[in-house]
RNA sequence: GGCGGGGUAGCCAAGUGGUAAGGCACGGCUCUGCAAAAGCUGCAUUCGUCGGUUCGAUUCCGACCCUCGCCUCCA
């Protein structure tokens, strides 16, 4: 009966019970975007499965906080700003809002905070200013400031929650930025980043000189600072599980700020990455798309949102250009159901169908299957179709399968279809061909059907007359 | 090497110890002046391979094959 999430904690799914005394206010963090460029399909399934999580708490009573960071510092973005010869608010400024927009396009719901590293500097320094008092962090010959994951341990603290970790079979990565040498120990990591003559005017002063944030420490910053040091659910894409979120949860805790026995975080949800064409995302392959890509190539946000959400967050998911037009056809039949309800309803006002909505509750429930709702959305859709298709459905039926549509669509968040009304000459034309069918001058009205083809409106021909339908 | 996911029809993808949802594609039909559109309908004796447990396994166990991801700033 109850609302199952799987933990990455626990590795199981787990009853969701919010922190909150009163069950109702849940705190959801989701790691957003580097706004160094376009953000890409890959990233996007994490945040249309964020929206999906957002969305079904929300339809199960919840009053959802959800905060979603913008990381607007970072090497990438440092490096840009210099060659771009701009500065950093105008650079990331303009990914930032272009990541907006493509959320927008894509039907989430926008987080209602969405914070900019650049504006939580304070707070991360209160942080790191609390874990070096704690000795958990300490100052290298660099003048960065390190976290020492052997301090955390000596205080008792796990490190290694999310993923299973074994350091002396680890590969040393190449990846350990040369500027990084002065770590006591290879696990560290960076909290605060002493000023390189690389980083130009990008440095913020500290108790411990210029410099700038780390990757991990804005994240423990922003979520505790806006949702309290203790909160409910923690999302983010499967490769941040090591090492973001681990040492996200070693400064919060390690900082010590949560009420004893309280975690920082109590569920950590973690969306698998995408393929496409069954391979992994790379631009060398060529199927590496961002959103505007696939826009360019005359898809919709609704229709690439629809393939994002078909499978389950936790199932490596192979995105392709085939299944983007398979969601056209989708789409349409379920857009072609709900006119033809809205038609029939009229004015009348429906009541959901409680039953339906509790079966698509029930397979949600169950760590958000959501494919098994679609299931039940176009087993829903068929039955209608039968009923209207019949002829004998009544005002009131076609309004309330109506209203449970709506219901569920805050869910799925696919919303309308925007109509858009054929403007006078296409309905001239219309008239014309029906005249000339009349008239039996059939050479003329496929002539004009054609007109009306090329104009992109496409007649459908129906027992009660002919409707006008913009082609895709 | 360490750790963790997967392998279900042409493609995508759910699911269950008791005999395989759904979507796309494809075929048939209805409608139509013809079409189109739309709708209805059909479409896996079978769930990577081989063993085992069981009255019964795709579902549990073992081995193997294949595949994908993470292993220090990538959603």
């Amino acid at each position: 009966m109850g609302f199952k999430l799987f933990n990455t904690l626990t590795r199981t799914a787990q009853d969701f019970v919010p922190l909150d005394p009163a069950g109702r206010r849940v705190g959801l963090y989701c790691c957003g975007p580097t706004v160094h460029d376009f953000a890409h399909i890959g990233n996007f399934r994490t945040f249309v499965f964020t929206d999906l999580v957002r969305r079904y708490l929300e339809f199960r009573g919840y009053a959802v906080t959800h905060v979603m960071n913008i990381t607007d510092v970072e090497d990438k973005i440092i490096k840009r700003v210099r060659e771009q010869q701009t500065t950093l608010r105008a650079f990331t400024g303009k990914y930032e809002a272009e990541f907006l927009r493509d959320l927008d396009e894509l039907r989430c719901v926008r987080p209602h905070h969405t914070p900019r590293a650049t504006e939580y500097i304070a707070e991360m320094i209160d942080l790191i200013a609390r874990l070096l008092a704690r000795g958990i962090a300490y100052q290298a010959a660099d003048g960065s400031i390190y976290f020492s994951i052997d301090k955390y341990r000596g205080c008792g603290c796990c490190y290694g929650q999310l993923v299973k970790l074994n350091f002396d079979a680890m590969r040393v990565g190449e990846r350990v930025a040369s500027d990084e040498y002065a770590k006591e120990s290879l696990a560290d990591f960076a909290l605060w980043k002493a000023r390189v003559p690389e980083d130009g005017d990008v440095f913020w002063t500290s108790p411990w000189g210029e410099g700038r944030p780390g990757w991990h420490i804005e994240c423990s910053a922003m979520s505790m600072k806006i949702l309290g040091p203790s909160f409910d659910l923690h999302l983010g894409g499967e490769d941040l599980m090591f090492p973001h979120h681990e040492d996200e949860i070693a400064q919060s805790e390690g900082a010590g700020v949560q009420q004893p026995g309280q975690r920082f975080v109590k569920y950590w949800m973690h969306g698998a990455h995408l393929l496409v064409e069954g391979k992994k995302m790379s631009k060398s392959l060529g199927n590496f798309f961002t959103l505007r890509d696939l826009l360019a190539k005359g898809f919709t946000g609704r229709e690439i949102r629809f393939v994002l959400l078909s499978g389950h967050y936790r199932e490596q998911f192979n995105f392709t250009l085939e299944s983007l037009t398979g969601a056209r056809t989708a789409l349409a039949r379920l857009d072609e159901c709900v006119a033809k309800l809205r038609e029939l309803a009229g004015a009348t006002n429906g009541i959901a169908d409680a039953a339906l909505l509790g079966q698509i509750t029930a397979v949600l429930d169950e760590d958000l299957n959501v494919s098994g709702a679609w299931g039940l959305v176009f087993d829903w859709i068929r039955d209608t179709n039968r009923v209207l298709a019949a002829g004998n459905a009544t005002a009131a039926q076609a309004a309330n399968a109506l209203a449970t549509w709506t219901t569920l669509d805050t869910v799925l968040g696919l919303g309308g279809k925007s109509d858009t009304e054929a403007p006078p000459e296409i309905l001239a034309l219309l008239e014309a061909r029906q005249a000339a069918r009349k008239a039996k001058d059939f050479a003329l009205a496929d002539a004009l059907r054609g007109e009306l083809n090329s104009h992109g409106w496409v007649i459908e021909d129906t027992p009660k007359g002919p409707r006008l339908k913009r082609s895709a």
